[in-house]
DNA sequence: GTTACCAGGTTGAATTTTTAACCCGGTAAC
DNA sequence: GTTACCGGGTTAAAAATTCAACCTGGTAAC
């Protein structure tokens, strides 16, 4: 199952976990644009060459977790079950983080996923930052589905639909909720956005 | 006091302690002889070039705790305040070690101490070892002692001394004894010992 | 008596990390 | 308006570490 971890991969792997964790604990104490880079840095303990030899920017320190899930609808539609259309898979796929309350879904009210969720959708540069990582997440899908126009319309058409399914379910849960109460919402609402996809 | 730690040095210590600790963590559970430094290297998540980058031998690493007090007889008589003859402070040195319980002058009763102190007196390996500590150690205090075949002469006689009451405190002990109830005694050993050299 | 393996220890190249210095854009001081 | 500092980000060289391979001396198998 696992990999055959040498020490080198098990201490890059550490690092970058080092790094991060402090990142988004610094972060969340005090707000993205309060921490300098030295500061993460200092708190992971490793020099700051090294931080931006893993992370190349600053706001990658938070989106990294994000990126974790790059191309992921892509690989869904390649490896969909035999029979099964692209968009049934996205749905499915979709539904499945939902009724594990995935928290890329908008569907976890643990108070760290919720307040992490803030810090991206309030801190302009990240936000912006997003939304390249979901440009290249579209044309990965893209050109799952096939080429030319269609498929790349059909590709923004689900990233869109999930995005704002994710951020309606977010909302709900910042306004106090809990997300085992919203979850048949967020079902429903699923069917209704991927019902009403071509 | 502390000194201005740089990222490099710190991790440095780390590293050193990580690789000690591990190794006599082993040593103690199993035995020298049954512990490979391959081992030592897994345990302490390190390759084995940089081990021995950090301990010659292997024997090195059980004895790099009695290396941190090399050349501690050489300082204490140079060292000395005004006033005082060498061999006075020496005395005074190993006296004050007994009053603090100091593992080196073999009275001290933590599990663990007389579990080392088993180690090393019972791996002749170790042991030989040991004996070559001592051999610097005894030519540094014989140049703090002056010149010539006399000062070589004092030095091996106190240190001889050291050595035969550290053992006869760490046999007591080894025998059940409490180190608080063997410490009259030692200090006896002590003062009949240090009294009857030149 | 070969053969093979194991443990202590070494070697050289490749990879990683630290260090200290720098660039650049912004902004506060004066 | 210049000077000085701060934060994001880069660079080149030095130090540390991993990796894979090797050497050597023992000792167990056969």
């Amino acid at each position: 199952m696992s990999e055959p971890t040498g020490l080198r991969a098990r201490k890059k792997e550490r690092t970058r976990d080092a790094i991060g964790d402090a990142a988004v604990a610094l972060f969340l104490e005090r707000g993205f644009d309060s921490v300098s880079v030295n500061d993460i840095a200092a708190a992971a303990e490793v020099s700051k060459p090294t931080l931006f030899r893993y992370f190349p920017t600053k706001e990658d320190l938070v989106l990294h977790r994000f990126a974790d899930h790059q191309g992921e609808a892509a690989r869904v539609v390649r490896d969909r079950a035999p029979g099964v259309g692209p968009m049934a898979a996205l749905h499915r796929h979709f539904r499945a983080g939902l009724d594990r309350y995935d928290p890329v879904t908008g569907l976890n009210d643990h108070p760290q996923v919720v307040a992490f969720h803030r810090l991206v959708f309030t801190t302009p540069s990240l936000a912006a930052r997003l939304a390249r990582y979901s440009q290249e997440d579209e044309e990965a899908l893209a050109n799952a589905l096939g080429e030319g126009i269609r498929a790349r319309l059909r590709a923004a058409q689900v990233l869109v639909v999930q995005r704002v399914l994710s951020r309606a379910n977010w909302q709900k849960i910042a306004a106090g909720r809990t997300a085992h109460a919203v979850h048949p919402e967020a079902v429903a609402d699923a069917e209704l956005a991927f019902g009403q996809l071509p």
